[in-house]
DNA sequence: GATGAATGAGCTTTCATTCAT
DNA sequence: CATGAATGAAAGCTCATTCAT
């Protein structure tokens, strides 16, 4: 692994285990194992770094929401497909996506890499099959950027539950919490 | 006001515009108006502010959930009545309701204070309407916390949409969100 | 006891305990018992405390020196007096005799408080007892504040080897120590 | 000569001049050129910087005690060569005697370090030499260690008397002492 | 006189950043 | 490229001092 690749982990692991405000150079240079002016080769202050490592794991995220999806598939699948995609990537990386979800609306996240395009599409995918299902009659009349804030928040909120352990996220209640988010949006 | 309530205030103020990571004993005082010194009067360092201002939000909100809840309503008005009180609360102390969702499951907030009873009861109350829903075969058979902490998701959720303006949350679009966590949690 | 005897009292205590450089406002007042205004009552700043304190412990070394002294005794008799009564002074008040002892040769304490006279003229008392023994051709010639330096010296020695309990200071090893600081002199 | 000692020798120095309880850091990397945080990769603490020239010190000490001393001399050629080299030591560096001597009784140096053996086992040294005579029959039989302090009291207690100019210290005064310490073991 | 909350100058300490090697 | 000793601006914090009560 590069070195780059050895600052971005260690800042990610270090913001997971004692969060942003308490992660200083100091302590990723040692956690990287690198000379602490290795860093300015690579980025040019703190800023840089924790950027850079959110843009990587949205394009991450990005990458894992569209995972198998067909376009051919019912409306059904292609919705509980999008929705267990994002609740398999929080279990399977619990620090990327808490680091995406704590900074999406923290002010030290710039504007432009907030809205910025995940790697695949992977919103607007989600956007038309909920626009598709109003179409269809099937889901309730909303603004689509409601119901998507709300699929997306009922995923959230459960892996931060599951996150602390609150209650284990087996097969049974994966399946009930992709059941809940399709009924929340049923007319 | 008392020093000790600018002094809080003042910090709540200034997590709210830059995030925990920017706030610096020289801008909390200069925004409080006290004196440097003056913080040590009531504060051992800054953690124990950032505590304090936890814990006050969080007994403020407590307080807040069981507003106008009435036990001889039916389940569907409690529900509803829950929920809104919860939603009602973002949308009117933004501040407060941003800086609890961001810092419950942050490192830097000691695990007692994470698990505190809130000012009233508020987290039993949701509980034992859960339950007492699937009881009467109207909601699903889910662990009750999962239902709780996915109800809870949907307001955050949609509380911060709201805050980045991504829609409005008027009158109407606040009954489509309760409808749609009650139905989440329909059998 | 007066608040300024408790502030003063305090102050050396502290001191001792401690040393000059960890003594502070906060601590003297605390453990004098007084506000923290009451001290500008009676001095106008630490230094200030600090020399009233040396003054007083000089002023009670100075009496306790020429107890028990008689001119009328002989050479060795009033040299042995003079020598017990500094060292039993340091026995009786180990606080005040390192307080001065230390700052006697500090930057701390001011000149003129340096060279004070103490309560009696005890200073003189010793450089005639040894003026006169050195005319009587019983003590070498020398250069009289080096011989008074030379037995105070041996005092001072000896005192703080018995404040870290090197060893007892029983009548027989203070008779020792009487013993040896006359035969220092001695042609 | 490196960084650190220059901000040791720069805190000895201070010392010496305003005493310790008025040294500040600020002052320190002033004396010594250096960069504010300099200081913290050599040193954790000021107390770690004093103790550190407190050691230094003693081993400097240690070291000088025993120059020139042969153990086939005569017993009184041994004594007054300990003697006269501890005095030499505290005519020629001024600044580390009366540091050792202030601190060797002060609660701001820890336990181990005052009871530190010096560079040389010079403590030792001057311990045999005094046994040795006491078995000859030539000093008195006293405690030994009250023997070392008294002949070790005279000393510091002429040079302090040196440093504030009561008297000059040129080789007629220095053999008077020498000779004085002398007389003061015999029996 | 006595008090102690409030103060801010100045201290200690941290830490992002530089630069010679 | 990689390093880490050195840096100093800025942070956290202490503590002598003031002043309204």
């Amino acid at each position: 692994m590069s070195k780059k690749q050895d600052i971005m982990a260690a800042t990610l692991d270090l913001i997971h285990e004692e969060g942003l405000q308490a992660v200083t150079f100091s302590k990723i240079f040692k956690r990287a194992n690198v000379g602490s002016g290795t860093i300015y080769n690579y980025f040019a202050n703190k800023e840089e770094i924790v950027n850079a490592v959110y843009k990587e794991a949205r394009m991450h995220l990005g990458e894992y929401l569209v995972q198998g999806f067909t376009p051919e598939a019912s409306l059904y699948e292609r919705f509980k497909r999008l929705q267990l995609n994002r609740l398999q990537f929080g279990i399977d990386f619990p620090k990327e996506f808490l680091f995406i979800d704590s900074f999406s609306f923290s002010p030290y996240i710039s504007h432009e890499l907030r809205n910025m395009d995940d790697g695949d599409n992977s919103r607007e995918v989600v956007l038309s099959v909920i626009v598709e299902g109003q179409k269809q009659g099937i889901f309730r009349e909303m603004e689509s950027h409601l119901s998507h804030q709300l699929i997306h928040g009922i995923i959230s909120s459960i892996l931060k539950g599951y996150y602390v352990q609150k209650y284990p996220l087996d097969e049974i209640q994966i399946q009930q919490v992709l059941e809940s988010s399709w009924k929340a949006l049923l007319v």
